[in-house]
DNA sequence: TTGATTTATTGGAACGTTCCATTTATAGGC
DNA sequence: GCCTATAAATGGAACGTTCCAATAAATCAA
C-alpha cells in the first residue's frame, strides 16, 4: 500500500538474473534478444510493477513522443473537436499529446507553453490567446522547437498557420445575405486584437463593396465572442435609426446569442432578421429555427495540423507551408429575405 | 535557426562565471545567494537560452508538480466544463495539469494512463472511460499514486470518487414531472453498463415506486447519450400502444435530442410531452423550450476533485473522502402538466 | 592575532535510462 | 581440434539535474 521506492531497470535485472542491458533491450523490443530471455524479464517486469521513466530516458535519447497541444477555449466546442480532430491523428502515429487550456489568459498561455517545454515536449501546436504579444513565442522559436498555430495567425510572425479561409467564408455569408434581398447589412461580434476579426470582417465589407451595398447601409458591432456578446450587439443595432435587417456574426455562439435576442423581443429569426453563423459547431443544426453557417470543418484542420506537425518532427525542421482550409456555406433556416424589400418588390 | 545543442545549467555556470550548484540553487529561487550572484545568473540564463529539463530534476527530486487529467468525452460540454474548474484550482496553485481525452475508448484510455504515469506525474484525475475493466487501475494503485475518479464510479474500485448525487437528482425530476399530473412516464438513454445509469434509473424507479406510478406504467428506454440517442428513444416510445407522456433523460443531449424529434413529429416539447433532462449544460437554458433540468454544478465538482488531489499529494496518502455533490432541479419549460390528465380532471 | 561563527559558494555522487564497445557463448567450416 | 563468424548478453560512461558535505570568505569575540 505504502508508496515503496519504485522499481528500475536494475531491479528487474535481478529479478530476471539478467543484466539492465539486457533489460533496456527488452522495453525497446529489441530483437537482439533471444525471445526466452526476452519472455523471462518480460515477466520480471510484471512482477515487480515497474513503470517506465521517460524522464530519464529522454536524457539521453534527447527527443521525446509526446506533443502538446495548447487551447484558448476548451469549453467552446469549436475548438474541443479541433482538439479531438488532432488526437484522431497522433493516436494512430502512437503519440499521446497533452492538452492544455490558456481560457484566453495570455499569461496562462505562457505558463503552459513553460511547463510543455521543460517537460520535453517534441512539438507544440497551439492556437494563440487572444491578446497574445509577439514576443510570446520567440523562446521557443530560438530553442528551434516545432510549432504550427491554429485556427489563429499572430500579427507578424513566420509560425506556419492552419486555418480557415476566413475571408473568402464571410464573403460567401455576405453575398448570400444580399441575394436574398438585404440591403442593410451587419458585421456583429468579435474584437479587432484577433486577426481572425480582420479576415472576416474583410471579406464581409469586400463583398458588400463588390455586390453593391453602400458603405453608410453597414454596420460593424464589436463584442464578445459569445451568446452574450450576440444579445448585447443586436440591442444595439435595432436601437439605430435605419437598424439592419440581416446581419453575419463572427461565430455561432454570436448568431445563437442574437436569434436569443430576437425571440426575446418577439421577433423571429430568419424571418424577421436574417442571421447568419461562423464555424458551424454541431448545435447550428439543432437550433431553432436551423443556423446557417459557414462550415470550416475544425476536426479536418485540427489533423491537417496534426500531419503537419508529424512531418516537422519526423524531418526535423521548423518551417512548414501555411494551409488555408476550405470553408463552405451551409444554408438552413435563420435567413429568409428581408420582408419589407420583399414587399417593396411585390408592390 | 538550426537547433543547436540545448544549454544546461553548465553552459549558465560557464558563462556566468559560477558554479553549476549556484545556478541549480538561483534556479530554486534560494536565499542563500547573493542577490547580486543571483542577478547575474538570471542574465546568463536569459543570454543562453535555457529551457530548464524536468526530466532530469525529476530523476533526483522525485516528484513532479504535474497532474493529468483523464477525460472520457471532451468534446461533451458538461466534462469540458468539470475539467476548467479543476483547472482554475490547479492554476492558483501553480500546478499545470496536462489534459488527455480517452473518447470513452478503454483501450484509448489504458495507453493515455501509461504515458501519463511514464511522464512522473504527481497525480491523476479520472473520469472513467465507459467499459472500463474492473483492474485497469490496478497498476496505478499498486505504484500509490494518488487517483481521484470523477462524475463515474468503478463497481468494485475503492478508488475515491467525487460525483453528483444522481439518485437524489432523478428522484427530484420524477417527482416534478408526477407532480405535473403525467402518470406514464419513461427513462431514457443510458446503458447499464454505466454505474451512473444505475443510480440514475434507480432515483427514478424510486420516486414512482415511493409516489403512486405502477411499474407497468414506466417504460425504460436505453440508448447513446447523445442527441442521436435521444432520437432514437423517442420513436421507440411513441410507437409503444400506451406511449408515456414524459420522460426523463439521461442527460441533456438525449433531452435535445427527444425535443427535436417531438419538433419533427409535430408535437411542442413541454405542452405535448414533457421532458426533463440531466447535468444542465450552458445550452440547457438557451434551447426553445429552454430545457428544465438537474443541475449538478460540475465546474464546482472539478474544483472539489482539484482540491481532494492536492490534498492527497501533500499529504502523501492515497486514501480520500468520496463526496456526493449536491443537486438541484432547474425547473424551465420543457415540462408542463399532462394534457390529458390535466382535461380529464378538468371535464 | 587567533579561533569560532556565519555567509556564500562549490565539487561530487546519485537519480534511471541508453548505447557503444566489449565480452562470452554458440555455431560453422575446415 | 582450431579459427572465424555470428548471436546474445554485458559493463560503463553519459545525459542534466539536486543536494549533501565540504570549502572559502567574511565577520565577530576574545
Amino acid at each position: 500500500m505504502a508508496s515503496r521506492p519504485k522499481a528500475t531497470i536494475l531491479d528487474i535485472a535481478r529479478e530476471a538474473g539478467v543484466s539492465k542491458s539486457t533489460v533496456s533491450l527488452v522495453l525497446q523490443g529489441s530483437d537482439l534478444i533471444r525471445p526466452e530471455t526476452a519472455l523471462k524479464v518480460r515477466k520480471a517486469i510484471e512482477d515487480v510493477g515497474y513503470v517506465y521513466n521517460r524522464g530519464a530516458a529522454n536524457l539521453r535519447k534527447a527527443h521525446s513522443n509526446v506533443i502538446g497541444m495548447v487551447i484558448n477555449d476548451l469549453t467552446n466546442p469549436f475548438f474541443a473537436e479541433m482538439a479531438v480532430g488532432m488526437e484522431r491523428v497522433f493516436q494512430s502515429a502512437g503519440i499521446v499529446p497533452f492538452i492544455a487550456n490558456t481560457a484566453e489568459n495570455p499569461v496562462r498561455q505562457e505558463e503552459v507553453l513553460k511547463s510543455l517545454m521543460e517537460q520535453g515536449v517534441a512539438g507544440l501546436i497551439v492556437s494563440p490567446a487572444r491578446g497574445t504579444t509577439p514576443g510570446a513565442f520567440r523562446r521557443i522559436e530560438t530553442a528551434g522547437l516545432p510549432i504550427v498555430f491554429t485556427m489563429r495567425r499572430l500579427p507578424e510572425s513566420r509560425i506556419p498557420v492552419i486555418a480557415p479561409d476566413n475571408h473568402r467564408g464571410a464573403w460567401l455569408a455576405t453575398a448570400h445575405l444580399i441575394g436574398k434581398r438585404h440591403r442593410r447589412l451587419a458585421f456583429f461580434g468579435g474584437s479587432s486584437d484577433l486577426v481572425v476579426y480582420h479576415e472576416r470582417l474583410g471579406g464581409f465589407r469586400e463583398a458588400c463593396e463588390a455586390l453593391g451595398i453602400a458603405k453608410r447601409d453597414t454596420l460593424v458591432v464589436e463584442g464578445e465572442t459569445s451568446r452574450k456578446g450576440g444579445i448585447a450587439c443586436l440591442e444595439t443595432a435595432l436601437a439605430m435609426a435605419e437598424p439592419p435587417t440581416a446581419a453575419l456574426c463572427f461565430n455561432d455562439a454570436v448568431a445563437f446569442g442574437v436569434m436569443l435576442a430576437l425571440r426575446k423581443r418577439g421577433l423571429e429569426p430568419g424571418a424577421d432578421f436574417a442571421v447568419v453563423g461562423f464555424d458551424d459547431v454541431i448545435e447550428a443544426q439543432h437550433y431553432m429555427p436551423a443556423l446557417t453557417s459557414v462550415a470550416v470543418d475544425s476536426a479536418g484542420l485540427g489533423e491537417r495540423a496534426a500531419h503537419v506537425m508529424l512531418k516537422m518532427i519526423q524531418s526535423r525542421t521548423t518551417r512548414a507551408e501555411d494551409h488555408i482550409g476550405a470553408v463552405n456555406l451551409v444554408v438552413r433556416d435563420s435567413c429568409g429575405p428581408d420582408r419589407r424589400a420583399g414587399m417593396g418588390d411585390a408592390a
